[in-house]
DNA sequence: CAGTGGTCTAGACCACTTC
DNA sequence: AAGTGGTCTAGACCACTGC
């Protein structure tokens, strides 16, 4: 009864359903904080029964990648929503407190991206990628400076100007501006004691110790699109985590 | 022809069977390592259906307190196997290479713990704990230095001598001699300056920078059991974690 | 009330492991 | 061949949302 043919590594059908899916939303066909169509409809479209296209949209649920409302129906997540904020923002505040960083943009500039950086976002060490400084604040401190770097082919048109003039998460910017969702991220983090810039710029003493936390980011088809080189000042705020 | 009455605030029966396989495991009736009976077998125990008893283990699966293998049977997770390490030491070399570490145990004693970790260990501040010391070396370096907190109850008879005498993860020492699994732990990262004592231990010049990792691990039913205060020295080494 | 996702069942068949 | 988990189906019914 199956309507695809098995091949030499067999693939479970819920899981082509769960790639033509992706495909559907890499493609742009259905915009994040969107519905999807139900279930009936995909299973209708794909000529499977129900319960194999809920279990892909389960798998696609599992990643955060959709988002699924009993009664209303199933949305392509969106960085846009509250809830979503914290999978990416694992500071919090020792005090147990709500956090709230506020944002300058330094600089934005198109350079050719060092043989490190091209590597990790996939692109030639002859491309040019955006780089973005930026310095958060919490409570008044400078606490958190940043250098972001950007793949240029999907960030045309990014500027100073459009940066500063966003307020929210950077990430839903990238959503409304630039039509490129983040799906995953993977970070590493070390411990280094302050260069005298870092040191000037969040105002502290020289060789005072920082959380370095190095992010890359990945939308929809495991395409890197975003490096970050953060430091983070931790007297007043830790790094969450939880291993499960 | 559901067999479980509905409440106020409805849960739904997979949910039901899940919470009992919880308890058969807390109560020790399936050791880790060992299988659990098959779907059919706990279909046939609870009266319900195959599927549902799925969709329970499904659940405990995706926890990680259970793993599946196709053809053998599900089986009750343990600190003893390979694949598991990662899930608790984030720890990984810059150079790609594997993480090889060697700990070395400092001391063990019994003490009266201190409001704030007895507090974290869901215990009266009359409580004893038991107090553990090591560091591990990482290519011949001292690379981390631990404080381990244990809730005495669980942990009786344990000594300096036959944490020395273990080869293998602590979670599985715990698991084998003190029939303590971990399920889930939460850590809080900062960056610090090296105290002298630490520096000393670590063979580091004074407020060079570490890693501070306080981790609270957990086993069956949300039982706070151990408390770590780590410092790791990171200029060879990364914390890894995945945001997804 | 209709439409959505969520649960539960029963049965058939597939893939993998072990004997 | 027998037993395990894994997939797929079809149908019934429940819970939640919005008109």
């Amino acid at each position: 009864m199956r309507s695809v043919e098995q091949s030499a590594s067999f693939s479970p059908l819920y899981q082509q359903i769960k790639e033509l899916l992706l495909e559907s939303l890499q493609a742009g066909e259905w915009q994040p904080g969107q519905p999807i169509p139900s279930e009936m409809d995909l299973a209708e479209r794909y000529k499977v029964s129900q319960g194999t296209v809920r279990k892909a949209i389960d798998a696609l649920a599992a990643e955060n990648v959709v988002v699924r409302h009993q009664g209303k129906g199933t949305f392509v997540a969106s960085h846009r929503e509250d809830a979503v904020q914290f999978r990416f923002l694992r500071l919090a505040p020792d005090d147990g407190k709500e956090l709230i960083l506020k944002s300058t943009f330094l600089s934005c500039e198109s350079r050719q991206a060092d043989a490190h950086i091209a590597a990790l976002l996939e692109q030639k060490p002859s491309d040019p990628v955006i780089e973005v400084k930026r310095i958060q604040r919490f409570g008044g401190q400078p606490t958190v400076f940043e250098t972001i770097y950007l793949v240029s082919k999907r960030f045309e048109g990014i500027s100073l100007e459009r940066l500063s003039a966003w307020h929210g998460p950077l990430y839903g910017f990238y959503e409304s501006e630039f039509n490129t969702h983040m799906v995953w991220a993977e970070e590493q983090i070390k411990a280094v004691n302050a260069s005298a810039e870092l040191a000037n710029h969040l105002n502290l003493a020289p060789s005072a110790a920082l959380l370095s936390v190095e992010r890359r980011s990945f939308t929809y088809g495991n395409k890197p699109v975003e490096v970050r080189m953060a430091y983070y000042e931790t007297t007043k705020l830790h790094y969450v985590n939880e291993l499960s």
